[in-house]
RNA sequence: GGCGGGGUAGCGAAGUGGUCAAACGCACCGGACUGUAAAUUCGGCCUCUCUGAGUUCGCAGGUUCGAAUCCUGCCCCCGCCA
């Protein structure tokens, strides 16, 4: 049975408003993934995350590898029981690791910078047709991570949604180099579901993952390579390029030659009017530290484009503003009326409760514009919706 | 009144003859952050006609080629003793 039940599409986009069903419950699509890369939503507990309007959160096979272990992770239960969180989980290969193991952020790696901090960073020994081999951020110690490894990791964690491991192809590489990589990922991704078929929990899916880069013939060469496997669902990573235009235009390629039977997963992006657009063009699911690591930066969303839905609450302007972050704000820190000046005086003390507060806001928020792009989608209000939001309509 | 300690850029605090416009922290200003090794990180922060120049280190003198650093006097502050 198909996992995904598609309730409306709108006439005027690809957008389709669904019900993906898993095992730990349905996900009411389109969907943001708030991430718990660590078996955490940093600062929050599970039912606060629930309570939000969030369905799923994505764990990182990587992460939870080094620390505490899939095995242990395992023997108490699974990832669901031993992080307390009931609902749908998906899991990340551990492929995005590789990359920003090599360069940092993607903002740093798309600008050309040496990512801050890489004296912390581990460090990618080698990627070769088996896999990689890379240093251990917790003790040093050489590791390997192959599509196997993966996928084992995945199953030991028991997450409801896996990701088959890829390479996250940077932005600045050749082409050749990304037809390459892509046609590696490729043969990775029947590893994957090779491994997953013999040993991976039944009612666990797995999602394939597109990439090519910004190249549209490699772009759909893989699309239509990932769409004929037997995956479950097709996520879409890598780097979709340098300007949201340029973004926009790598999804259009790609979802345009999806089957669109099969749920699709937007890997990594997740600020406001990417939401909306990813919607338009066909995405059902998203994740993005944005939110939460903005509302542990200081940062409040907001609905205000010219600000990219965003004010910096450790600014000293804020410090005798009695208001809150937005007039109307629903979210549990505004409608408890705590106010910016009290949200910046915390942040600015390093007060826990101040992220907290800007982790319950900012997720809050953006699970109102996921909720709304649904409804208008099964309303068929979606156009007049998307020219709202990104004009700046409070969600 | 005596003894001791101290006055350094918005605050705190290094520096104790030259490489000092002066470390570092805080505050402040600005930037970054999109499959999270991020409660992180980068830059600015005396003034100006600003890849150079001018004024600074309680105040006023002095020694020296050269002083925040040494000497003299003065003014404040803190502790202890009277």
């Amino acid at each position: 049975m198909a996992p995904l039940e598609i309730l409306a599409t709108d006439p005027g986009s690809r957008a389709r408003a669904g019900v993906l069903r898993t095992a730990h419950g349905d996900i009411r699509t389109p969907a943001f993934v708030p991430l718990a890369t660590k078996a955490t939503v940093r600062g929050l507990v599970p039912a606060e995350v629930a309570s939000l309007g969030h369905d799923i959160v994505l764990g990182n096979t990587f992460h939870l590898f080094l620390e505490p272990g899939h095995e242990r992770i395992a023997r108490f239960g699974g990832l669901h029981r031993f992080m307390g969180w009931d609902g749908p989980i998906v899991t990340d290969s551990g492929g995005f690791q590789v990359f920003s193991m090599g360069h940092g952020t993607v903002a740093d790696e798309i600008k050309g910078r040496a990512s801050h901090g890489a004296e912390r960073h581990g460090k990618v020994l080698r990627i070769d047709e088996d896999g990689v081999a890379f240093r251990s951020y917790i003790d040093g110690s050489e590791q390997w991570m192959a599509p196997e490894t993966s996928m084992e990791i995945q199953a030991a964690l028991g997450s409801d949604l896996a990701l088959v491991f890829d390479e996250c192809t940077p932005f600045n590489v050749t082409r050749e180099y990304t037809a390459r990589s892509t046609q590696r990922t490729h043969r990775w991704l029947d590893r994957c579901l090779d491994w997953h078929d013999r040993h991976g929990p039944e009612d666990q899916l797995v999602y394939g993952i597109v990439q090519g880069g910004v190249h549209q013939d490699l772009r759909v060469e893989s699309a239509e390579t990932i769409a004929a496997s037997r995956c479950d669902g097709i996520a879409i990573g890598g780097s979709l390029g340098a300007e949201k235009d340029q973004m926009y235009e790598v999804v259009g390629w790609t979802t345009a030659v999806l089957p669109p039977a099969r749920p699709r997963h937007l890997l990594g992006i997740g600020e406001i009017d990417d939401l909306v657009a990813g919607v338009r063009l066909g995405i059902d699911t998203f994740d993005c530290a944005m939110p939460t690591r903005l509302g542990r930066h200081g940062m409040a969303l907001v609905p205000d484009p010219g600000r990219r839905w965003r004010i910096d609450l450790t600014a000293a302007r804020y410090a005798d503003d009695d208001g809150p972050i937005f007039d109307g704000c629903p979210c549990p820190c505004c409608a408890a009326g705590h106010t910016r000046g009290y949200l910046r005086y915390l942040v600015k003390n390093k007060e826990l409760t101040g992220l907290r507060l800007l982790t319950l806001h900012n997720l809050a928020f953006v699970a109102r514009v996921m909720q709304r792009l649904r409804q208008a989608v099964l309303d068929g209000t979606l156009g007049a919706e998307s020219e709202a939001l990104l004009a700046g309509a409070a969600p």
